[in-house]
Formats: C-alpha cells, structure tokens, sequence
DNA sequence: GCAAAAGTGTTTTCATTACACCCATGT
DNA sequence: ACATGGGTGTAATGAAAACACTTTTGC
C-alpha cells in the first residue's frame, strides 16, 4: 500500500459544522488553528477518526471537546475526499452538522485550537482547507431539513415565543415569512405546548412561551402527520 | 494502533448501487462475490479507493468496469463507517447510487466478481456485509431525489412513452399516480420535446415518444421554474 | 402618550385531486 | 370483433398567500 509510513497516509477525519443561532443570527462555532498548515487560520472544528470509534461518536467527540456537551442533534451531510483538499497528504474528511443552543453551553479552547468562536454565518469570508465549501454544503442541508423535520427548535431555549422562532426560520431560509401564517401554520400542528408563562422584561408586550412537545409530535407522526414548512 | 499490520488497516472504500429500470421493475447491479469474506453472497459492486483517485472517480470506475460506461448520474449518498462493519478490520464505505439505461449497456463480470447480474430490488433480501442497508439508504435517496430533480430520464433509453415514465415513478415511489394528472403535470413543465414518431409493433394504440429536452429545462430553470413531481 | 412587538381572521388565488369514455392498433 | 393500453377535460376541494388593525407592556 503506498503512503504506507507517512503520518499523513491516507486518512479520514471528520469535521462538525455546529451551528447555533443567537440575537436573531444564524452563528457557526469555529476554531483558530494553532498549527501548520493554515495555522491562525478559522475552520471547522474537526479530528482524525481513531480506528475503534464511530464516525458519528468522532465528530461528537470533537464537540464534547469544545462545550462539554454531550447529547446533540447530529447529522452527516457529504464526504469530501479530493485528493488535493489537504497540503500534506490524502485525507478524506465525513461532514457532519450538529444543532445547539448557544445559550446552554460555555464554549472552552481545544489543544487543536487557539481560540474558540461563534461567527455569523453571512460574515464569515473564508476557512481554512475546503472548509468554506463543507459549510456551506452543511448549511444547505440545513436548509432542506429545517422545512421537512422538526429540529429547529433544538438551536432555539427550551422555551421560545413564536416570533423567536419565525426568526430563526427567516434568517437559516434567507426570506421573510408572513407573521399570520407561520403562526396559524405551526400551531394548527399541534406539536407545541404553551406555558401559562409570558417573556419578561421586554419593553412591549410580552409574548407567550412555547415549547416543542416530542411526545405531541411522535403520536401525530404515526397517526400520518407530516411536518413541512 | 489496533489492525497496525493487517491490509485491512484502516481503509476506505466506496460502494455503488447501481439503479436501472426494466419491464417496471427498478432494478440494482450486483456481483457475486469471490473471495471471502461473503464469498458466494451477493454484494454491491465497490472497490478500495486508491490515494490517488477521488471519491467520485473511484465510484465511477467500478461502473466503468462491469459495464464499460462512462457518463452516468452519480450522486454520493452516506458513507457508513461503523468500528465493526467489516469482518477483516476498519473499512470505511462511500456509498453512491448511479442510474443507467439498462438498454444501452452489457454487463461482464470483473476481477473481484464471479457473477454479475441485475435483481429487482423488491426481491432482493439480504446482501453481504451491511451492503442491504447501504442500498436501502440509496433507495431512500433516489425517492427524494427523483421528486425534485429530473433525474428519472436517466433510467429510460432516449425516447420514452409517457406511461413508461409514469411506471417508473410508480414503481421507484411504490405509489400509484393518475393517469392524466401526472401526465398533465409533466407536459405542463415543458421540459420534454416530443417526436413525430410513435411506438412501434405494439398490440394497441401506439404511443408518441418524448425525450428530456435539457436545454428546455436550463432554460425553464434560468426563469426560476422548480421540477417537482 | 409613545414606541415596540404581540396577537388575531377573512378573502382570494392557485394547485391538487378525483373521475370515465373514446381511440388506434395487433391478433 | 375483441383485447389492450393511449389519450383527453372539467369540476370540487383544500392549501397557500395576501393583507391591517387592536392590544399590552416599558419608558
């Protein structure tokens, strides 16, 4: 087999777009590298696939490493195996995104990394390797799921106004949503429940809390309901 | 580092299931395999990607050697990489689907093969290693995929009946579509260019033949029309 | 009392569904 | 002449889109 003693031989990593979403922006957790190649550069978190772990355990791992956190919504998005895509060798990189809420987690530097940030998506310029590319391909994934699976609401708190998440929805699908509609439509779902609870300390009135209900959707979900945006 | 000297040593591979369509059965290419382990089951056709090839070509030069094809629709779908998925050590798989006009093309058996056939895929029931589920998940993909992209031109020859393409809808969605909806569906996208020519030697009213007329479609595109079925 | 976002229904428009009969050909 | 699939239009239904004003709070 060729490349037989390089370090670099042919490898497999996985890199975790993980995004989040805070002040009405859609945010990407980045690293700044501390080494060669593309060191001071951002990119995506990521790490070489040990040979005894899963590639879904990999790229949580990598997250673990960042929040602390441990159960996430995950999910693989595309392979990226050009055999230029890394200046010192062939390696094959799983691209994964994970969905989490910013405000539940502290985010800690890594020994890969120099620094650790939440950037806003439409910001960000260019990323070390093909990262720019593996993101972008990880938001458009998002993008299709966002309207065919109930997971925005793993970026939003546990409890949320209506109007938080049609933000959220605008700014992952770049286009503005009529404010009666996309009320009438996420609540004839019926996969929400609501606090006898108000937002506080808002300098208008306040909105009524919501909270996505699993179990609500699951039962819906067999009885042949079908989530879409 | 566990597998340090075995040739199975932490390698990729990719994994290509090959859809075709004929007499209204969406069929998959599989070899039969001749070495162990699984020798004498059934499997996808796949082969190690060398440090040299991208992911893509490698996918496409397994096509290229049961069929001698070259330009095919290939999509890159998961890639399954389970500690355990293969007996002999780590082997991480790339899986694609491709989709050929059965009619153009002559299978021959290749070097890792014994035996290469087409399978109706309904009939088809256990595969070599998790090769069953890698299918599956292609399968699953095709479904979405096709409702969204024209891509089921792909699986007809050149010049198609509207029933033919109908069926092959039916049978990849495994759902029955109404006659003159779907046909006024698709006749409504202007994407087909239609022949004066019509079905020959059949025991009833002989049907026009249409084509998938990819320029109409870019064009349509370019004006912001959305294919879907 | 003013600014700021919350909350609320109705009408119009368009796409999807359901549905049945005559036509052209081969045997 | 009969069997087989080809080809065609209209009405009913339901989902999506458009749209504006009143309410509640903090300052």
């Amino acid at each position: 087999m060729p490349f037989q003693n390089e370090i670099y031989k042919s490898a497999f990593s996985v890199d975790n777009v993980i995004f989040g979403f805070e002040g009405q922006n859609l945010k990407v957790l980045l690293i700044r590298r501390k080494d060669e190649p593309f060191a001071g550069q951002w990119a995506l978190p990521g790490d070489i696939v040990q040979p005894d772990r899963d590639l879904d355990e990999g790229a949580l791992h990598v997250l673990n490493q960042l929040t602390g956190i441990e159960n996430v919504y995950l999910e693989q998005v595309h392979t990226f195996g050009k055999v230029d895509r890394h200046p010192r060798g062939r390696v094959i990189t799983v691209a994964y995104y994970s969905l989490i809420k910013i405000s539940d987690v502290t985010i800690r530097a890594a020994s890969f990394a120099d620094k650790v940030e939440w950037k806003e998506i439409r910001k960000i310029e260019s990323l070390a390797f093909d990262h720019f590319e593996i993101m972008h391909a990880c938001l458009k994934r998002l993008r299709l799921n966002i309207k065919l699976r109930p997971i925005g609401f793993e970026l939003l708190p546990e409890k949320f106004t209506l109007t938080e998440l049609q933000k959220l929805y605008e700014s992952i699908l770049e286009q503005d949503l009529d404010k009666r509609n996309f009320r009438k439509k996420i609540l004839s779902m019926n996969i929400l429940k609501s606090f006898n609870e108000m937002q506080q300390g808002v300098a208008h009135r306040p909105a009524k809390l919501y909270s996505f209900d699993a179990e609500k959707y699951e039962e819906a979900k067999e009885k042949g309901f079908i989530f879409e945006i």
